[in-house]
DNA sequence: CTTGACCTTGACGTTGATGTCAAGGTCTAT
DNA sequence: ATAGACCTTGACATCAACGTCAAGGTCAAG
């Protein structure tokens, strides 16, 4: 299938595939008069990326993903540098929460010396 | 004081003053020679600037906080205008850690199923 | 008079993942 | 042969809050 088609099917961009590709992580077949050329594990390549960058991760942290799903493996995760990826990218947010739980209250805090009782619940309790 | 020194005592760079300046919230009179000339309450401004920007307001949040002070209440945050922007970013810091919070649990997840016990625990808890 | 610390405006660089033109080649159908 | 649906590469635009040069003016001290 040619670029338009890939991208339909994965829901993204022909840019967006472009772009993955000038960052190393697909590549293609060129026919003939120079058009991409993909395959259906191109659209699961494509698909793992997507998925990826939907919790968060950036087209960097997707790279070994995408290799361990080169090399053979059913899932890209199932790889020793994906795994290293998942458990940094855990801390990654743990500290992302940890810092608005912290601003979260400062700014409660901030708020409530002005209008006490304006403060609704904290997120996460309900 | 002169610029450096308004820097200096607040914390910031001569740029950031600048920009600040550029954006309309903060405002400089000019001595002969071009130089731009602070007084006290410049420093507060841009003291006030910085602790909203430090939990994660914009520039463009600011706005209402600096105008309060201007306006010769003792507090940024003492006004509707201000109070309003402490709401809705209450709101999106919430929205942010629900986010979060339902990225974390899907990367655990997935990093759960290729590595059993490689997830540790959960954010905000001990 | 000259170093050096200050100040000025202007303008490009940074970061990530695209969006959006530009200018043009390819191929199918009518 | 011509419309129009597809493809190509290249390159600038976006968002925020500055960092960092460039090129030059100002001023006090030695």
């Amino acid at each position: 299938m040619r670029i338009g088609e890939l991208a339909r099917r994965a829901g993204v961009s022909t840019r967006a595939l472009r772009y993955y590709e000038q960052q190393g992580l697909i590549t293609a077949r060129r026919s003939a008069n120079g058009y991409r050329e993909y395959g259906e594990a191109d659209l699961r390549l494509v698909s793992e990326i997507r998925s990826l960058l939907a919790v968060g991760f950036t087209l960097d942290d997707a790279r070994p993903f995408v290799a361990c799903l080169r090399a053979g493996h059913d899932s890209g995760g199932s790889c020793p540098d994906s795994v290293a990826v998942y458990q940094r990218k855990l801390a990654e947010i743990d500290d992302e929460i940890r810092t608005l739980l912290t601003r979260r209250a400062e700014v409660a805090a901030q708020l409530t010396t002005v209008c006490p009782g304006c403060v609704l619940r904290k997120a996460g309790e309900s």
